[in-house]
DNA sequence: CACCCTCGAGTTCA
DNA sequence: CTCGAGGGTG
C-alpha cells in the first residue's frame, strides 16, 4: 500500500484534499467503534489510514488541527449513562508495529533519560479501559474512559463483576485514588457466551472486546426477568486486571512495578504476566515470546506495553498533549488480514461427502501463510455471500484453522462471479446426492470405488486412532490408489491391503503436486515432475572409477519374486511399510474395527464393542439390540454395524483382510457378553483429562496409562471431569478447568497421580 | 423430553 | 479445534 509520492513542488491542495478525506473516514470508523461496538474495516486497514494521515501531517504539519483523529483521544461520550469527569485525564498511548520501531523509541528514550532504564513490560489487554475511583478504600465510582477526560458511569455494572474490591484491603488507604485498568472478556467465557445468545435470540457478537463493552452497556430497567438473568450471568463472566493509577498526589511506591505490588495487597486484580526487565533487548524478548503465545493467556491481546519502572523518570519524561512519553504500546500484526478468493474447488473426504473449499491468493495470517480455507458446503459459501475474485477477510479460528469471514463488498469491482456446486463427482463423475431426503451436504454414492474415498478410507486405516501403521499416510494413501503408473492401481479398494506385496509398491509413480497451489510441479523437462516413493534411482557409477557404495542395499530377500530395473533400489519407506501392515495383522481388535471404516464408530466405540464381543465374528453374529446394549452404544451405531455387514464389498474386506491374517479378536476374551469387570486401581471411576506435553508420555501413552490405572482417558474438560493434567504447551482446556472449577495436576506429577489417584491433590 | 457430555468427522500447515 | 449429532441421564 504504498502512499502516492507527493513531488517536490509540495502539492498542498491535493494534500489537504487527502487528509480531509482520510478525517471523514476516521471520524466516522472511530464513531462506529466507541459509540456502536461495531468495526467496519480491519485493524489493520484502521492503523493504515491513520499511517497515512501521520505521513501528510509530516510533511505539512498545518493540516493537522485540534480535532483530527491524530490529536484527540479516541472515543466520544456516550449519552447512556451519566457523565464522570476523570480525577485525572486517561491517556491513550502512542502505538509502534513492529520491533523495530520499538526500538527506535527506546534509543530515543535512552537519549533522553541519559541511561537505559529498566522496564516494565505487560500485555496489552483487548478490552475496555476502565477508572476506578476509592475513596477511603471504598468504591464509589467506576467509568469508562470515554474521550479520556469524562467518561460514562457504570459503577452498577461493575460492582457485578467478579473480584473487583467494592472495600480495599488492608489499611491506610489514601484520601482518593483512581485505579486505571482493563475489563475483558476471557475468550474462553466469550465462546460460550455467544452461544447463550444465539439460542437466546440476541445478537451475537464479533469479539470478545465488543461483548465486554456490549455487556458493560446493559441497562436494567424495563428487562424481563429471564433478561436480567441472562445480563446477570454476562457480567459475571468479564473480568478486570488492573495497570495504572490516576489522581492520588503521593503514591506509596516508587515504581511501577512497586506500584502493582501495592495494589495486589489491596486485593485489586492484577496480571502474572507483568515483568521488570533490564533493558530493550530483554524487552524484545517479552514482546517476542507473547508473539508466539498470544493464545495461551486467557484474554486477548493486541500488543504489549512497555513503560519505565521508575516513577521519577516517568514524571521528568512527561507527557505529550495526548500520550505519555515514558510508555509504548506494541501491536502485534493484525489475525484478520485481507486476500484474494482465486476460486472454489470441491473435495471430497472418506465419507464421500464433497466439501467445497476455498483456494486464497497465499497470505500470512498469525504466523503461518494460509493458501485454502475450507467453506463446509453450499449453504455456507451462499451465507458467507463470498464471490469468486472476491477480496475477503480471514481470520484464525482458534488458533489454527483459517475461516473465511466474509467479502469486502466495498472492493468488488463487478467481475466476480457466484460459486456453483457441481452435480457430479470432482474424483469419479457419478451423480452428488444427498444421503437422505433434505440433507445439505451431497455426497458421491460411489463409495466402493470412488478415488478421493478409496483413498480417504486407507489413509484413515494407517491413522493414529486407528491401525497406527507408520508409513501410511496421506502421501502413501494417494501412491497406493491414485498412481500415475501403473495404470492400475495397487489398491482399488482397501479389501487388498495387506495382500500388498514389495513388488506391488515397486513400480509406483506419483506426480508431484506443489503444496500451495495443489498443480503439478514441473520438472526439469517441463514436463509433471514424477516420483517414484517406494523406489530410490541408484546413481550410475562413473566411468573409470570403482563402483562406490555409500549406503548398503537394504535387507531383501534375493529368492523372493521382486523384479525391479538394475538402476533402482527399494526404499526403506517400501520396506518400513510391507512390515508394519505385518505387524497391524495383530494389533487389538479395536483397531482393526476402526480401519473398517463402519460410520460412527470410532475409537471408542469401537472400544467398547471390541471389550463386550471379544472378536469380529461374534460382533458380526450380533443383532442391532444386542449390539445396543453396550454401554456406549445406541440405537443408531448399532444400525450402522448391522447395516455395514449387509454390503458385499465390505464383507469381502473382511474376508480377505482375515485371509492375509488380520486376527480380529482378542485373545483369551472369554467370549460375548461376558461381564467385563471394571477395572481396578488408583484412578478407578474417575475421567481424566491429559493436555499439553506431559514428559515421558506421547499423547496416546498417557491416555494408555489412564486406562490402565483403572481411569478414563477423556478429550475434552466439563464439568464430570475428575482431573486434568496440564503439562507446557497447554491450552483453552486449563483455561477451561480453571473456569469449572475442576482440580488440575501438574504434568510432573502425572506418574505420583497414576500411582495415588486424588490423594495428589491433598498437599 | 431436555439437557449435557462425548464422540466422530472434517480441517490447515509446518 | 470446532461443529454437529449420538448417547445417557435426570
Amino acid at each position: 500500500m504504498a502512499a502516492t509520492e507527493t513531488s517536490p513542488a509540495a502539492d498542498f491542495e491535493r494534500a489537504r484534499a487527502e487528509a480531509d478525506e482520510l478525517e471523514a473516514r476516521l471520524a466516522d470508523l472511530d464513531d462506529a467503534y466507541y459509540e456502536r461496538d461495531t468495526t467496519l474495516v480491519p485493524d489493520a486497514d484502521y492503523d493504515a489510514l491513520k499511517a497515512r494521515l501521520r505521513e501528510l501531517g509530516t510533511a505539512f504539519p498545518e493540516l493537522i488541527g485540534q480535532d483530527s483523529a491524530l490529536v484527540r483521544v479516541s472515543g466520544r461520550r456516550s449519552t447512556l449513562f451519566a457523565p464522570v469527569v476523570h480525577a485525572e485525564r486517561m491517556y491513550s498511548l502512542d502505538n509502534v508495529f513492529s520491533v523495530d520501531e520499538f526500538r527506535e523509541w527506546a534509543a530515543r528514550l535512552e537519549r533522553d533519560a541519559g541511561r537505559a532504564p529498566a522496564l516494565l513490560c505487560e500485555l496489552k489487554i483487548d478490552g475496555l479501559a476502565i477508572s476506578l475511583r476509592y475513596a477511603a478504600g471504598v468504591l464509589v465510582s467506576a467509568a469508562t474512559r470515554g474521550d479520556g477526560v469524562t467518561g460514562e458511569d457504570v459503577t452498577a455494572n461493575v460492582l457485578r463483576i467478579p473480584g473487583i474490591p467494592r472495600r480495599l484491603a488492608g489499611s491506610g488507604h489514601p484520601e482518593l485514588v483512581e485505579v486505571r485498568g482493563e475489563i475483558f472478556f476471557p475468550v474462553a467465557a466469550f465462546e460460550a457466551l455467544n452461544a447463550e445468545q444465539a439460542v437466546a435470540g440476541e445478537r451475537v457478537f464479533a469479539n470478545p472486546r465488543n461483548a465486554a463493552s456490549g455487556s458493560l452497556r446493559q441497562k436494567a430497567e424495563g428487562k424481563s426477568v429471564t433478561e436480567l438473568d441472562l445480563m446477570e450471568r454476562r457480567l459475571s463472566r468479564l473480568r478486570m486486571l488492573v495497570h495504572g493509577i490516576g489522581a492520588w498526589p503521593h503514591p506509596a511506591a516508587d515504581s511501577q512495578s512497586g506500584m502493582y505490588e501495592l495494589l495486589a495487597g489491596w486485593g485489586l486484580p492484577t496480571s502474572r504476566n507483568a515483568r521488570v526487565v533490564a533493558d530493550a533487548d530483554a524487552a524484545v524478548g517479552f514482546i517476542e515470546h507473547f508473539g508466539a503465545h498470544r493464545h495461551d493467556v486467557e484474554h486477548e491481546i493486541d500488543g504489549v506495553v512497555v513503560k519505565v519502572d521508575d516513577f521519577a523518570l516517568q514524571r521528568e519524561l512527561g507527557a505529550t498533549s495526548r500520550a505519555p512519553r515514558w510508555a509504548i504500546a506494541v501491536k502485534y500484526p493484525p489475525e484478520q488480514v485481507h486476500t484474494r478468493l482465486l476460486g472454489i474447488e470441491v473435495g471430497v473426504g472418506r465419507t464421500g461427502r464433497a466439501t467445497p473449499y476455498a483456494v486464497l491468493e497465499p497470505v500470512r495470517v498469525a504466523g503461518s501463510v494460509v493458501a485454502r480455507a475450507t467453506l463446509h458446503n453450499q449453504d455456507v459459501v451462499r451465507v458467507k455471500g463470498v464471490l469468486i475474485g472476491d477480496t475477503v477477510v480471514i481470520r484464525k479460528a482458534g488458533d489454527v484453522i483459517p475461516e473465511i469471514l466474509g467479502p469486502v463488498l466495498e472492493l468488488r469491482d463487478g467481475s466476480e462471479r457466484a460459486f456453483e456446486m457441481p452435480t457430479t463427482c470432482p474424483e469419479c463423475g457419478w451423480p452428488l446426492a444427498p444421503a437422505k431426503e433434505g440433507d445439505i451436504d451431497l455426497r458421491c454414492p460411489n463409495a466402493r470405488s470412488c478415488p478421493a474415498q478409496v483413498r480417504g478410507r486407507v489413509e484413515h486405516i494407517g491413522s493414529r486412532g486407528g491401525l497406527d501403521i507408520e508409513g501410511l499416510g496421506e502421501v502413501s494413501a494417494a501412491a497406493l490408489t491414485q498412481p500415475v503408473i501403473p495404470a492400475t492401481p495397487p489398491l482399488t479398494t482397501e479389501a487388498g491391503l495387506f495382500d500388498l506385496r514389495l513388488e506391488d509398491l515397486f513400480p509406483i509413480e506419483v506426480i508431484v503436486k506443489d503444496a500451495e497451489t495443489g498443480l503439478p510441479k514441473p520438472g526439469d523437462d517441463g514436463r509433471p515432475r514424477r516420483e517414484t516413493p517406494f523406489r530410490r534411482q541408484r546413481k550410475a557409477p562413473k566411468p573409470g572409477q570403482p563402483p562406490t557404495k555409500s549406503r548398503p542395499d537394504p535387507p531383501y530377500d534375493p529368492d523372493g519374486p521382486f523384479d525391479g530395473d538394475a538402476q533402482s533400489i527399494v526404499s526403506a519407506a517400501a520396506i518400513e511399510l510391507i512390515a508394519e501392515l505385518q505387524r497391524a495383522k495383530d494389533k487389538e481388535l479395536w483397531r482393526q474395527l476402526v480401519a473398517l471404516n463402519i460410520r460412527h464408530v470410532g475409537p471408542v466405540a469401537a472400544r467398547a464393542l471390541a471389550q463386550h464381543f471379544g472378536s469380529l465374528d461374534a460382533i458380526r453374529a450380533a443383532g442391532a439390540a444386542d449390539l445396543a446394549a453396550v454401554d456406549g452404544v445406541g440405537p443408531i451405531i448399532a444400525d450402522a454395524v448391522v447395516e455395514w455387514f449387509l454390503v458385499d464389498w465390505h464383507v469381502e474386506i473382511v474376508e480377505r483382510w482375515a485371509a492375509a491374517g488380520v486376527r480380529f479378536a482378542i485373545p483369551s476374551h472369554p467370549g460375548p457378553g461376558a461381564a467385563t469387570a471394571a477395572i481396578d486401581g488408583p484412578l478407578a471411576g474417575l475421567s481424566v483429562v491429559v493436555t499439553g506435553t506431559v514428559e515421558g508420555y506421547t499423547r496416546e501413552g498417557a491416555e494408555e496409562a489412564v486406562l490402565a490405572a483403572g481411569g478414563k482417558a477423556v478429550g475434552s474438560v466439563s464439568k464430570k471431569t475428575s482431573v486434568v493434567v496440564v503439562g507446557p504447551g497447554a491450552g483453552s482446556k486449563e483455561t477451561k478447568a480453571i473456569a469449572l472449577g475442576v482440580p488440575i495436576v501438574p504434568a510432573e506429577r502425572f506418574a505420583e497421580l497414576l500411582e495415588r489417584g486424588l490423594d495428589v491433590l491433598a498437599e
